[in-house]
DNA sequence: AGTATTGTCCCACTATTTGGAACAAATTGT
DNA sequence: ACAATTTGTTCCAAATAGTGGGACAATACT
């Protein structure tokens, strides 16, 4: 039909729904998702319904205002251990970040963005979903930029249109040439940095986690201060992310599920 | 039809499928949920297709399994800032840790279950099961009880049909009848305690989190070793976590969303 | 080669979804 | 107090999307 992607059936238009109800980020009319929604109103009424005594969403009475249902957080944990690289990649985040006391991500790309799997913060205990399931830009973080700088040539395009380029700060790269270039040089050193390019004042290293096709399934990342560090100082702790990376890599590859 | 619940369309079907993979904690191949499924083959073999390409599943080429897609991921972290109690809870629950030291867990109950939604490790960490997200049964936990005692009549019913009543130690609750009169006690003294019913060393203390009907919201526990706490030292934190508690109550009232 | 198993595809049949419109309930304005 | 407006819920005939038996292809066993 008129769309430009093929959106499967049903099923596909109740994803949607929620996708939209998760972007407001606080409870939400009925009318307040038609006005966003390509549905007429009956529609997308069943719809919602469904959703909800499917226990996708949650109806609250008194506020007539929906927001996305625990049956999502109960979900996403058999995800997050299945299909996140955070399992297996534990024991050596938590090696890490005893060596070097500093605030560490692990990241994966999905559909262009960033996605944190887990996080080590050198002062606070774990918070699994507070940080896991968090997304970021991939044109402005560490982790982005070194995931996309080893992705396939065919990944990579479809990931640097999903793109907004949106400045950030006053370093941010805004176009997709500027990006491309950024990529090669990672591409050839294989460490990225985030200069400041997120938020003002806060910098760090990142490098990728590659399969044996040298294609990356993830990142981890050091973040710091410009208080604290300098890029230059940053620049020590590369031998032993790239060890840790590598070690992860290793891990996946030997994880073969058994029987 | 012979169902006997009215199950809702393609959507719940999809749903459903999900929570099969889900239930497998390994990739799968299609033929071993076509085992576990009511659907013909044709008809989960779509089903599959759609979610793999609305990204709730993952494929993977090589192995011919499926596992859950990391979009669940994302949509989870909306799902756990939004409909959670740990957003709201979490200033408290930092302030509790600090004054006890010791393991707390901050659960909401999903269709009879409990889902935890939030931790905070003793200095020591006493590792056993939970995270963020992570099921565990109604009927044989302190934070279970706790929040099955103050359910209305009808939901508490229907939770209770819900408990497998597993036995995992000597001390396990199996029956309903055990369970309720257990959870009349509980609703008296508003303290619930898990004696070593789920796992034998492991005791905790558990207290309901009330919204102004006196129903249960949610629950925290702070958990112990039996090496370390008898359940009569245990009673010592009751007056804190009740404290607690009704802090998360007050500022779960409070928070009114802003337009 | 022969047989069994697993995964993909087809297409006539049918059940579900669709959405315009009517209706009900809650809000606002005069 | 009454009408007008906004917001939420229900109905039903037409249209569409889902269904599933079975054919077929691709591997894996004997």
């Amino acid at each position: 039909m008129g769309k430009e992607a093929s959106r499967d059936g049903t099923v596909g238009k109740a994803l949607d729904v929620l996708d939209q109800i998760a972007a407001f980020e606080r409870p939400i009319r009925f009318s307040e998702i038609l006005d966003c929604s390509p549905h007429p109103k009956a529609t997308l009424y069943r719809l919602i319904q469904t959703l909800t005594n499917q226990g996708m969403l949650t109806y609250s009475e008194e506020s007539g205002t929906y927001i996305l249902g625990i049956r999502l957080v109960r979900l996403a944990h058999s995800a997050w251990r299945q299909s996140s690289l955070a399992p297996i990649a534990r024991p050596f985040l938590d090696a890490l970040a005893k060596d070097v006391g500093e605030t560490l991500h692990l990241a994966q790309m999905d559909d262009g963005q960033v996605l944190y799997m887990d996080k080590r913060n050198a002062a606070e205990p774990v918070e699994m979903f507070s940080s896991a399931g968090k997304i970021g830009p991939g044109h402005s973080t560490g982790v982005g930029k070194a995931i996309l700088a080893y992705m396939s040539p065919q990944n990579q395009s479809r990931a640097l249109r999903r793109q907004s380029f949106y400045q950030y700060t006053s370093n941010t790269l805004t176009s997709e040439g500027a990006l491309k270039i950024e990529l090669t040089k990672i591409a050839k050193t294989g460490i990225a940095f985030d200069r400041e390019e997120h938020e003002i004042g806060i910098i760090c290293i990142a490098v990728p986690i590659l399969n044996t096709r040298k294609h990356a399934i993830g990142a981890i990342s050091l973040t710091s201060t410009t208080a604290r560090n300098s890029l230059k100082s940053l620049q020590n702790y590369s031998k032993i992310l790239q060890k840790t990376a590598n070690q992860i890599t290793q891990a996946a590859e030997d994880w073969q599920f058994p029987t």
